[in-house]
DNA sequence: GTCTATAAATCGATAGAC
DNA sequence: GTCTATCGATTTATAGAC
């Protein structure tokens, strides 16, 4: 059991309540509120209200970074490559689906960090564009669209926040499963 | 040429401005520096910031309600009616891309009229889903998870908002056909 | 590490002149 | 229909005692 320190005490709170009512509309006093003290004391931890947002969104973006130049370098076929995207959108949004509100609605609010932000995004979108379009080139994948391929697949992805929290009894590997196969095979019969 | 009265131009400009940063973000003093006026004038023609968002936000849900009870009373496959809901998301996002982003992110800001909106939230979704779970019925669609068929497929068209504005050679009626191939045959060969 | 007190800025909204 | 002026509440953040 990891000892939290009370800087991760806060950012863990206002996360949640960060999802609740978006960045903007909570107050340095609802988040000492939830905590317990007041408002004045959290500096004794934190710098600043946007350090906090600072905090929940960048550690996520590292996330999906580090994770996609796992999957990027991997020897496996494009299909089982965007198995593993899936699997880790679900694996992330489990383990922080209120952080992912921030980082889908808030990141706009980010200050000195917002261009380093928007660099990952990028990079991110670029790594999941090129696993789709190798797998058109080798016939893995259908020869459409592929900017509408990426797109549907990464909406569902950074929506699974939304959803996950309301679905209790989560099995994040059932969930992938079920969800690759919605996103790669379809609905149809 | 419709003539826009005044409150008609507030809301268009405070729905671009709701995108950019969020309802709790914009002040009533950024709405009326991009209107060319004073903050105070603002009230000769709308009675709250609230009133604002909520003529963006029921007007769209709204249609949407409008759009997917037509669709269900007609007497068209199941996956025809899915073709349906996805061009009634690709219509009403073309013409409204920036209030689709208070529809999504800032619904709970509202006060007298949340309620009103999470009824025809839900009652949307069962509507959806009803379809959903009648397609797998009578074996048009794959018997499998119902409830990811529609997270997937609601999920992605909710995310519209986002893409739309930035495919300047938009075609809405390409974009459904697009969009409705990867959504109900997936992307895989 | 938390408190009280408060500074300095900004918020939504109103009053009243023109 | 727009303005100036301003109210009263609320915001982020700091100073300094304990």
């Amino acid at each position: 059991m990891k000892l939290e320190t009370r800087k991760e005490q806060i950012i863990k709170i206002s996360t949640i309540l960060f999802k609740e009512k978006g960045f903007s509309a909570v107050t340095m006093r609802d988040i000492a509120k939830a905590m317990g003290i007041k408002a004045a004391s959290l500096y004794n931890h934190i710098s600043s209200k946007q350090e906090i947002l600072s905090n929940i969104i960048i550690a996520l973006a590292e996330e999906f970074t580090e994770g996609i130049t796992q999957i990027k370098k991997a020897s496996s076929s494009s299909v089982d490559k965007l198995n593993s995207i899936v699997e880790l959108h679900v694996n992330i949004t489990s383990n922080n689906s209120f952080g992912m509100a921030s980082l889908n609605n808030d990141w706009m609010h980010l200050e000195e960090k917002l261009e380093y932000y928007l660099k990952l995004r990028l990079d991110y979108e670029q790594d999941f564009r090129q696993i789709i379009e190798r797998g058109i080139a080798n016939h893995e994948l259908q020869d459409s669209n592929a900017e509408v391929m990426l797109f549907s697949m990464l909406s569902t992805l950074r929506s699974l926040y939304i959803w996950i929290p309301n679905k209790e009894d989560l099995n994040p590997s059932k969930l992938s499963s079920d969800l690759s196969r919605v996103l790669l095979k379809g609905i149809i019969k």
